[in-house]
DNA sequence: GGTAAAATCATCTTTTTTAATGATTGTACC
DNA sequence: GGTACAATCATTAAAAAAGATGATTTTACC
């Protein structure tokens, strides 16, 4: 039984490559590829692959949505998170909103063909690095409220607790709370770490 | 006349990608490829390419530096950047050190070409992205001095301006005139702003 | 209907940052 | 020897953030 696998990345690099290292798998078939989430639903409308390996950023909307948009309209579709990153938020949103893997593009062939037969069989597969990542439990991602990311937002942005109370339509006291509430949550004593983290986390 | 190709990158996607859309032209000449600078440079002993496609984030070093190595060693090789990014202050850094060209990995296999051709004849050649990039001045890098950065890195870790007069051996008065002009020169008026800023240029 | 978490606001104190100005010393370059 | 800039330090004042604590109202969920 075959497996049919598309490819949504917009760098023409990858996917030649990609195509490249699996063109002579004859357990695998080519479907396609696209290069932004738009024609990847697009596709999707016309027809399924089993597998969909899917770049976690691309050009309209990031890969973690377009995934859970996926997994709503075609839940039988597998996703495969793909990126260059190693960053263990954004590997657990990739899972969170329905993907079944996730390889960084350093793959290798066999990981790449490990990585379709294993979420094909229904498990998930994560590559060695990311699996390892995973298990960091001190680079973890903090759970902040709707509001609390907010606020995080408009202090990233240069704004002071007044002003993103005025945005806000709320008071500056509260403001000041979701801002301790961000320090306590981040584990860090000032803005200027907590922005540090939040940009390495991909939130800003 | 064939040129010689050789890739410097640690996706083997990528390489592999690279090597698929060269792989029939007959003027090129495929040499190897290397997944960091170390080996890189191992290659160069042996036998030098007329061009190396060169990611510009290798796992042991920069790839800024690794051009600014080879472009010592080697300087009638030329060097073009590769990258997913479409960072000024990346592909500027690349120029200085010696770089023929840019790229980003989504060029198409026509582009790729073009730009091996180009630099093989002593021109540059960036990417249509790049270039455009380049010409943007607003998101020019601010100039600022070796101790403006050594300070603005110690603010991104968190610290205050006490306990970094502490590190340095200066007084706070100084770190604080340090401080305001890294917010001047970045034209914020916080450190949110800043740091937000700074990581965006890849400074910290 | 009860529970938990989120969101809201308040008061108060201390620490830190931002702002405005001015001044001295050293270093690099023409 | 003059100019420009980096690096150093100072004083004073206002604004903002950080730390501690407590309390009420919504919202979501079982």
């Amino acid at each position: 039984m075959k497996a049919s696998v598309f490819i949504v990345d917009d760098h023409y690099m990858v996917i030649e490559g990609i195509r490249s290292l699996l063109q002579n798998e004859k357990n695998i078939e080519w479907m396609g590829h696209a290069t932004n989430a738009a024609s990847c639903i697009g596709f999707l409308k016309q027809q399924q692959p089993d597998v969909i390996l899917m770049d976690v950023n691309l050009p309209d909307q990031s890969g973690t949505d377009l995934c859970k948009q996926v997994k709503q309209l075609y839940p039988k579709v597998f996703v495969i998170g793909l990126s260059t990153f190693n960053q263990q938020p954004v590997i657990r949103n990739m899972m969170e909103n329905g993907a079944s893997g996730y390889l960084l593009k350093n793959a290798t062939r066999e990981e790449l063909l490990t990585a379709i037969l294993t979420v094909m069989a229904g498990k998930t597969y994560f590559s060695a690095e990311a699996s390892l990542s995973l298990r960091e439990q001190d680079n973890e991602l903090p759970l902040i409220s709707r509001r609390e990311k907010e606020v995080l937002l408009l202090i990233a942005d240069g704004f002071t607790n007044a002003e993103i109370a005025e945005k806000l339509f709320i008071s500056v006291a509260t403001v000041n709370t979701h801002r301790k509430s961000l320090l306590s949550k981040f584990r860090v004593n000032n803005t200027a770490g907590l922005i540090k983290l939040a940009t390495r986390y991909n939130l800003v």
